[in-house]
DNA sequence: CGATTCTACTTAACCGGTTTTTCAAGCGTG
DNA sequence: CACGCTTGAAAAACCGGTTAAGTAGAATCG
């Protein structure tokens, strides 16, 4: 009943410690004779190494940590996060490495849990999510030396390696997209000012609203439901509305959409709607939104597998993952005639 | 820059490790003197425990564990996990216990993951989530002798402790207001049948439907908005559509929502609409939708509180945590009319 | 006042692995 | 046949804690 360990396949085989671990390990210096009896034994016990042990004297944990810095309430309704953990694990789990999760309250808290993390060797390395400008976090994992990457970038890795996803391209696209359709008054309904990300949309919007002959407008937001609802009103109300808005996120644009429905204007006649993030969710209300799509569980694959990599000693780079691809669906159409 | 270890702090303190490990654990036999001292110089070596060296003697890992057994797709989605993960954290970092997290597949890997994670000692105790029918875990629980806590019940426990809400007092009260709004044929779509918290809140609709005097009607889905949508199509294209539908999960109900919109339904005139698994998400939409509420987080950081006390070794029973109550909102009204 | 109990430590073993060092036997070779 | 070399395995140290057992010296006590 009690858990087998290395001494008792030692014992049963009639050999040392030392030799059952030579063997189970794949090592030279043992016959294949007595490495068969070992590996025979130890399936027959069910032996499985005790993590605990290896940790002590490798030195690694086998766990990668994950700390996500969000209120409880608005976590849970993002699916980003749930699709990114979903897509981490299973890269994770197919090399046997667990992941280690922690929701703080505020970015103190976030930097006390990696110092914490490593000071007690709990894990191997961290995912560092919600990149802000000047990111304090930065700066404390490079003064621990602990293995990190950044999902995000390129902006704002000082020195850590990211795996980002070209969003200025599709920033790009989508306003094509709707000038395409006639708008030529587009808002922008941003997510946090601090976050990188937020400002590298932000940028590529503009850039590309000045060269396509667009008048920009906006405003940033917390990604609630409520910030963007308001937001949408604030717009939809100004002497000039915009005839189509791009939401950070798609939870902001389903309260957008809420929204004009509320005042009465139709989705897509009077006003088109766009979601970064795609999910169930643009899916799930009337009209379908037009979204910017990207494979989150593949992303949060690539990432696990790059972190790994760097907690295992190996190299990693930066690099950019894809190419979030425009999915439109029936919130967008052509721009009302004025 | 070497993480200092109580081997350290004795050569310090010219004393030997085992003093150390008193003095920093509380323990009698060291004065007040000595403890004092190894206490001042711990804290400014920065001294924090090795985790891998504690669950190696004391055999704690100081590590709880959540399975989810959920594609990854429709996982995000849903905001009661998040929330879940976000109240039960709230109480383990409080205690210093951190939470691994894995997403499988299916139900096998889920049990085989139990095993693996038994056998390794990486967790001290584990969180049961979606407790089916003759669920398989139960026994793979009770056959490791591994801590489990039920987050559900109190049906199909088999002998391990649970925490659930009083759903069939919900039930009750979510019928009794459709009735006293003048509803006579009310439907509910359901969620996964093999879920014990689908059989019971369907006994509870049933019981109530049949005293109350009312036509109940519904089907079981899988959660998903399509499957919602498809639900509430097949409902409301009957020659008897009910005029109120009460989702098991707040997704559904949006989706049904929108079908309602698409089929020019109005609600609340024409129908109303009840979630399950009250949300954001909920207030995101327009009308928002009446929901039955519970405070998800208080719930997991209970479940938590409970888990570790059992891990620890201090004996836990099952009980009840709180009744969801109704939080009525737009999209319930009278009963139009026939 | 000698025996006993406390107090404040020290010594040493242990948890379950990994890793370095040591050693004996077998082998070929000049 | 003495020598070094290789091979297979044992012995022992180590990782960083916890903990049972042992031991001085001081306090208590009949």
């Amino acid at each position: 009943m009690k858990r087998p360990t290395i001494a008792d396949i030692a014992r049963r085989a009639g050999v040392t410690k030392s030799t059952v671990s030579f063997a189970l390990n794949g090592r030279p210096g043992v016959s294949d004779a007595t490495r068969t009896r070992i590996l025979d034994i130890a399936r027959e016990m069910g032996w499985q190494p005790s993590r605990a042990a290896r940790a002590l004297s490798g030195g690694r944990a086998g766990v990668l940590g994950l700390v996500v810095d969000r209120p409880a309430r608005t976590l849970g309704i993002e699916p980003f996060f749930m699709q990114l953990i979903s897509g981490i694990e299973g890269e994770l789990s197919s090399r046997d490495i667990a992941l280690m999760l922690q929701v703080t309250e505020d970015a103190d808290a976030q930097r006390a849990t990696y110092r914490r993390w490593w000071a007690e060797r709990r894990v191997d390395g961290v995912f560092v999510v919600d990149l802000c400008v000047d990111d304090e976090r930065i700066k404390v994992l490079a003064e621990l030396g602990m293995p990190a990457i950044v999902v995000g970038g390129p902006q704002g890795l000082g020195g850590l390696p990211g795996l980002w996803n070209d969003e200025r391209t599709a920033v790009r696209s989508v306003v094509e997209y709707l000038v395409a359709l006639g708008h030529r008054r587009i808002a922008r309904v941003a997510g946090l000012p601090g976050l990188w990300h937020t400002v590298m949309r932000e940028e590529a919007f503009e850039d590309a609203a000045r060269e396509l002959g667009v008048t920009p407008s906006g405003g940033t937001t917390d990604y609630t439901g409520d910030a963007g609802a308001r937001a949408t009103r604030r717009l939809l109300s100004s002497s000039t509305p915009p005839t189509a808005i791009v939401y950070d996120n798609d939870v902001m644009a389903v309260a957008g959409l809420s929204v004009a429905t509320e005042m009465n204007i139709r989705v897509p006649d009077r006003l088109s709607i766009v979601a970064w993030d795609d999910s169930v969710l643009c899916r799930l209300v009337h009209p379908p939104l037009t979204a910017i799509s990207l494979d989150i569980p593949a992303y949060g694959a690539e990432v696990a597998r790059r972190l790994a990599d760097l907690s295992a000693g190996r190299p990693v780079t930066s690099a950019c993952h894809a190419t979030p691809v425009l999915a439109p669906r029936g919130s967008t159409g052509p721009a009302p005639v004025l």
